[in-house]
DNA sequence: GTAGGGTTAG
């Protein structure tokens, strides 16, 4: 049986104990690990070999001394150890070397040929082949077999070498080999060729087992990656500073925080001084977690060892610090990388706008968008797609016309799907439907097809405009085109419906809405009928929240909770609200501190807001009944809506308070922030109490 | 695509 790493370690490379200040920060940082995994790793791959840390724990928990403890053990009269002195290596510190070869004189007359069997179709190859201008000498070979391309047409010469036997196969013929295969993610081949090396006792080297890992990682086999890492150790080769990397980055690719920092820990405890690749790798994996922790573990890492960022590290640091939500420090960090003397790249541009886009962060985009035009910084497809997103997510409609204008006009960037959806967007959330259709014609003439995010866009547009007819036109046509409606479109089509007038219009959008999910539907219905009762719809609510994606979630508990409002079925939109807390769909709606109860119904839509400050209100009035403690203050928050398109629930939520003639005042100091005193709320929940009732609903 | 490692879009 093939022995595990940890046993492949044990044999050659004693995990180091050290007790440095940096082991310190390690076990600071894997705390940290355990308290902040809340993300688990998207798609994490499957590998069935066991974790690194399940190989390592038996060894790092075991009272078993190491040699050199051991050594000290015997030897009671050794007085002195330099404690920072690094134990047992588990890296080669010096990275391989190339051999040298002799500048190969026919370089151009058989790079000409190589061109040649590269663009010959693969039944004329060995025709072509008879043509070989020069003797194959070994020198000869390496360099057609180098500029060959594709793989197939590399890996068909280098069999060809192989039957020839003009001269024994090396390492380096293998690797050259090997890189061309990876170009094809060939990765059963490599393997092939690799089990041939060790059958011939040809010797692998840290270049032959670099080209598997990234391979095996290129193709998602990272239990193949860990297995020929393991396979390097057990032959007792040292990986050098380019194998580690490679295999950081598979444990990183598979969320094994901590097995990388323990591997990154055992390198730095063997004297490396890992390098700004290494440091990309755990930026990005941290990035990937969400972990600003880690982030600034990295940051701090690089500072302590003396590492200066180059623009990879700062691009992947930038990406990062968006995924953590830290559009603050993504901002210092551009900056640092501009006084680094630095130069921004299309990577960097393309992070900065999508975190001030989704930041919401309108000054500095649009000082961004100024400042790359001002110092002609480089521009390509995405970037402008991110940028026309960034303009959407903010309502820059000028700006982003601009962007769409020089997209048409340029050559290489022409306006995609993901451009038009940009604009779908812009002109839908801002309400101009003629725009919106117009981008939507358009698209259909410069032959670009509509997308689901796009025709949720125009959807929505078209339903708050009540121009029905062409929102199911619309509808119709996409799902013609293929577009398979997905929850947040389906959440779409249910707030069109609970904002619809009459019931013609209802039923065109029900319909819509029946092709797409038609158990929602059903729901939609049950909850108008007449045999409605909560302990009916409970369980089918479930049902559907469960079968829906996360993020669509509140959205259906609103739109329903909405409908209810509209068909004057209060009780029930209260019974919604009531579901929708109980699976979670509002966390955090109340917050109390011993001064403040506050209310944040920002998340909600005008119905479950308004349904939400009843209950509370009824909440309260039975507090007060019971002559219950209450704090001085109560507030109510409903946001001003981040998005300039999105204002409109402080404005209702006002007029219902108005309605109910609730003590609460517009806050001074914060907008869409509403406050009552308990002294003027208390006598007002006791004259609503109908006592000993406690209803205060509408 | 210089025998091997890291970074951009709902």
């Amino acid at each position: 049986m093939a022995p595990t790493l940890s046993t492949a370690l044990d044999l050659h490379f004693p995990i180091p104990q050290t007790h440095t200040k940096r082991r310190i920060f390690f076990t600071r940082r894997k705390r940290t690990i355990y308290c902040n995994s809340t993300k688990p790793p998207q798609n994490p791959p499957f590998t069935k070999t066991p974790s690194l840390s399940e190989q390592l724990r038996p060894l790092s928990t075991t009272t078993l001394p190491d040699k050199d403890q051991a050594r000290l053990l015997s030897k009671p009269k050794s007085t002195w150890v330099n404690p920072t002195k690094p134990k047992r290596s588990v890296i080669s510190l010096q990275r391989q070397t190339r051999s040298p070869y002799a500048h190969n004189p026919k370089v151009g007359e058989l790079k000409l040929f190589a061109k040649k069997l590269s663009d010959c179709s693969e039944d004329a190859f060995l025709t072509v082949l008879d043509e070989i201008p020069l003797e194959p000498t070994l020198e000869n070979a390496l360099l057609i077999l180098n500029s060959l391309k594709p793989w197939q047409k590399t890996h068909l010469f280098f069999t060809w070498l192989k039957t020839k036997n003009l001269f024994p196969m090396e390492t380096i013929f293998y690797n050259v080999t090997m890189k061309s295969l990876r170009f094809g993610r060939q990765f059963e081949l490599i393997e092939e060729l690799a089990n041939e090396m060790v059958s011939n006792e040809i010797p692998l080297d840290n270049i032959t087992y670099s080209t598997i890992i990234t391979c095996a990682k290129r193709c998602n086999l990272f239990d193949k990656a860990v297995e020929w890492f393991e396979r390097m150790y057990r032959t007792g080769l040292m990986p050098d500073e380019v194998t580690y990397s490679a295999i950081l980055d598979v444990y990183a690719k598979l969320g094994k925080v901590e097995e990388v920092v323990s591997l990154y820990e055992r390198g730095v405890a063997s004297g490396w001084r890992p390098d700004p690749i290494a440091f990309s790798v755990l930026a990005k994996m941290y990035g990937e977690a969400g972990d600003y922790d880690g982030i600034r573990y990295v940051l701090e890492e690089m500072k302590s060892l003396g590492v200066r960022p180059n623009l990879v590290v700062y691009n992947t640091l930038l990406e990062a610090m968006g995924k953590a939500g830290k559009p603050g420090l993504a901002r210092s960090l551009f900056q640092e990388l501009l006084d680094s003397g630095l130069t921004p790249n299309e990577k960097t541009l393309t992070s900065l706008a999508k975190i001030y886009g989704k930041a919401r962060w309108a000054k500095d985009a649009l000082e961004l968008w100024e400042e790359m035009k001002s110092k002609k910084w480089p521009m390509d497809f995405i970037l402008y797609n991110t940028l026309l997103t960034m303009c959407a997510d903010i309502g820059l409609v000028e700006e982003a016309e601009h962007l769409f204008m020089d997209m048409k006009q340029s050559r290489h960037c022409r306006p995609d799907s993901w451009s038009y959806t940009a604009m779908l967007k812009i002109y839908g959330s801002g309400g101009n439907v003629s725009k919106a259709v117009e981008i939507f014609e358009e698209m259909s003439e410069v032959g670009v097809e509509l997308n689901v995010m796009g025709a949720t866009c125009l959807i929505q547009c078209l339903g708050k405009a009540g121009r029905i007819d062409e929102l199911v036109r619309v509808f119709s046509v996409s799902v013609q085109q293929g577009i398979k409606p997905d929850d947040r479109l389906c959440g779409c089509l249910l707030s069109v419906v609970s904002r619809c007038e009459n019931k013609a219009d209802v039923d065109k959008v029900l319909a819509c809405l029946q092709q797409a999910n038609p158990r929602l539907v059903a729901f939609v219905n049950s909850i108008a009928d007449e045999e409605y009762c909560l302990d009916n719809v409970k369980e089918e609510f479930k049902g559907i929240i469960s079968d829906t994606k996360d993020d669509a979630r509140r959205p259906f508990c609103n739109c329903l909770i909405d409908i209810c409002r509209n068909k004057n079925l209060h009780e029930r939109a209260h019974d919604l609200l009531y579901l929708g807390t109980l699976y979670g769909l509002y966390p955090g709606l109340h917050n109390k501190t011993a001064n403040e109860w506050c209310m944040d119904v920002r998340s909600l839509s005008v119905g479950a807001a308004q349904t939400a400050l009843e209950e509370w209100m009824g909440t309260l009035a039975k507090t007060v009944n019971r002559e219950e403690a209450l704090p001085e203050l109560f507030s109510a928050q409903t946001g001003t809506g981040t998005h300039k398109f999105s204002q409109g629930l402080s404005n209702s939520f006002a007029s219902h308070l108005k309605k109910l003639a609730a003590p609460f005042r517009q806050s001074e100091e914060k907008a869409g922030c509403f406050v009552a005193t308990r002294e003027d709320l208390v006598p007002w929940l006791r004259s609503r109490i109908p006592s000993p009732a406690v209803s205060v609903s509408v």
